[in-house]
DNA sequence: AACGTATTCGCAAACGTTCCCGATAGTTTT
DNA sequence: AAAACTATCGGGAACGTTTGCGAATACGTT
């Protein structure tokens, strides 16, 4: 490393010319010139010389082939014969090579990856929607680059940025809550790159989409309820910036105005659904005068604070209050009592989103631009079922 | 696309030399030679052709600088001068460029991606561990390529290998249940790639390892049902080829013979845990003339299959069974009673097993191969606490 | 006017593949 | 015996960057 004659620092230092035998350096941070010696310098960069790794060409010089041949023979080309093949692929093992997916890739301008963009990791939704996708691609020969966008607009940018530098064959997001503006996702129409949007899906640009039926699954979830013989049902939502949201709001509606309840204000509670958040709504919808005796949470995990708080004031489920949540998660089924709630198919989205960019990569042509709605199930447990 | 003249396939078509202004192809399929005259040939290779994604050449050409330039003002290099920068910087944002990371990466010889291997999604466990290491990754401005071996030894070896291909930077890597021999593993020393093993990993090679310490707190998870009253605790292990499964299997038999307790054969029971699997032994052991009085499980999800066994027959929790597990599971805090388990920092592991492998891809030196162990915690719950 | 120093840029060689042209020698066919 | 065909191989451009080396000015200073 060269160090600044100077301040004595080493980062920061640029060439700058030279003079007769000496280099000439630039200190950039302190600003100051100053020459060292030619075999000096050679010395002091002696830094990490990289170890070589076999190349085609390696091979091609032992063989005393050109590297076409090799690359060639590497691929099964029909051009070789078998003898050479085999010397080939003998000596490939000899040396230990391994190809450079990095060339290779380069060349083709394709790199058999696709890109997944997911706005977090803490609900076991997204892994097992990784799981899904990740079994189709790996099948099909893909490799999945997995981003996060930690439910921030700025680092999902950053992150279709990185999956564009990278060159991925296709994206695969699912949106932030704070998503609203999508310049960064036209850009990969543009280049054709192909993109579909699941789960966190939008409305303002025409991409292909993979969803769950949320209005009907909200609707599904409320009608059991009233169909139970609960009367004033409350709804604790998620974002209305989420599509997901506001549809799972409409199913709410939907079902309260066809069974003659008003709907009314104070009952419907919309918000970002932390833990936190969960416990200050529920204490609020709990704490009413008029309480309500039944509620549709958005998610298993605020579905479950509630009932852990109903269950410190000592108000019996399903008795008194019913719950519905909404996804499914491990612990809904082990909870006392169980949690009524609707069941999404997780790996099935995955799976569904991936051999659909997988389509999509291979043809030409501009595809119809479909909405991919897969089916919920209501799965029906003590939380909402009062005994006659 | 090019159709075979006999057989009309357009797979295995390939150039065979060409004959005055006529192509000359090779049906490898059928093994069928045929000649197209050039001008049809170009008119059917109309094919996809490549959309020309903006380079730095083409900066450099509307500004009349060199593609030097432009990188260099890219890059923000000392040597340039602030107007020309702007200029570039101005005209990059104007053609849309997207820098092509591969270009990047092969001149510069690495990715800035770490490698992940996994054997299973499907326990909470390995998702956390991505969570955390994901997070520090992506903070210290690297990529996450994760793989998953699915308990397969040869898909292990094809990820390792689709890795190295990928030129990773650095490899994280938890074993599969099959793997004995650990020659794919060796290569990345080779390479001078640097590779840590976590949470399964073995001791037939000397690399950099993460850990909990699973001795101990089988220890601790046993002690305290002795500690408990219970007298005849059962094993439930995992294979007995994972080392985790091991130690955690030495932790119980410490325990037992600390408290003077003979190790009954039929008591320990190892083996692959599937959920069946699960049951069949849960089976064996709730079904023995002379009944364990507590199990210890080697992970949640088969303390929890247990659990509903003994429910199923009448056998009381925690009175007459006390049951402990391992990882503390989501629905292990909200079943009926609760499962004391054993928490083990998964997100921390993947936190420490990432910040480790940073500094191992930036230094030289051969590194000391230490093992981190990482603390875990006994959670007890009701399942194995009696009223006294 | 001559020289030393600063500043800014360009040339061209890598990086490791793929694949388009075509060459060449051997083998059949006419 | 010429022509056509088969079977194998090589040369070299291209993919889009980075960067070492050094040229070319411009700006002082004696």
């Amino acid at each position: 490393m060269i160090k600044c004659v100077k301040c004595g620092q080493v980062e920061g230092i640029m060439k700058a010319g030279y003079v007769r035998g000496k280099q000439r350096f630039l200190c950039k941070p302190c600003n100051y010139y100053f020459t060292i010696q030619e075999k000096d310098v050679s010395a002091a960069v002696q830094q990490k010389r990289r170890r070589h790794q076999t190349t085609i060409i390696d091979i091609a010089k032992t063989l005393g082939v050109s590297n076409s041949t090799v690359s060639r023979a590497l691929h099964g080309h029909a051009d070789i014969s078998p003898e050479t093949r085999q010397a080939v692929l003998d000596t490939a093992a000899l040396l230990d090579y391994q190809p450079n997916q990095l060339a290779y890739n380069l060349v083709k301008s394709r790199t058999n990856t696709i890109g997944m963009i997911v706005p977090e990791f803490h609900n076991p939704f997204f892994p097992n929607v990784i799981i899904g996708a990740h079994e189709v691609l790996t099948k099909a020969g893909y490799n999945l680059t997995i981003m996060q966008s930690n439910e921030s607009y700025q680092v999902e940018i950053s992150n279709t940025k990185a999956m564009l530098a990278n060159r991925v064959d296709g994206l695969l997001i699912s949106l932030t809550q704070e998503t609203n503006n999508f310049d960064h996702l036209e850009v990969f129409e543009k280049r054709g790159i192909p993109l579909i949007l699941f789960n966190r899906v939008c409305e303002q640009i025409d991409v292909p989409k993979v969803v769950v039926n949320d209005f009907e699954s909200a609707f599904m979830a409320v009608e059991h309820l009233l169909l139970n013989g609960y009367e004033k049902v409350a709804h604790l939502g998620g974002p209305l910036n989420l599509l997901v949201s506001r549809e799972r709001l409409r199913g709410y509606k939907a079902a309260m105005e066809k069974y003659g309840k008003s709907i009314e204000d104070h009952m419907v509670i919309q918000g970002m659904l932390t833990q936190q958040k969960a416990r200050i709504y529920g204490q609020y919808l709990l704490d009413l005068a008029e309480r309500p005796d039944a509620i549709f949470a958005v998610n298993d995990s605020a579905a479950i604070e509630i009932m852990l708080m109903a269950r410190e004031k000592g108000i019996r489920i399903p008795e008194d209050l019913g719950v519905v949540g909404f996804s499914d998660n491990p612990e809904s089924a082990y909870i006392g009592p169980g949690l009524t709630t609707i069941r999404q198919p997780t790996m099935e989205m995955g799976q569904a989103t991936a051999e659909w960019i997988l389509e999509l990569v291979d043809t030409e042509e501009i595809p119809v631009h479909e909405r991919k709605i897969l089916k919920t199930e209501l799965i029906v447990r003590g939380s909402s079922v009062r005994e006659r």
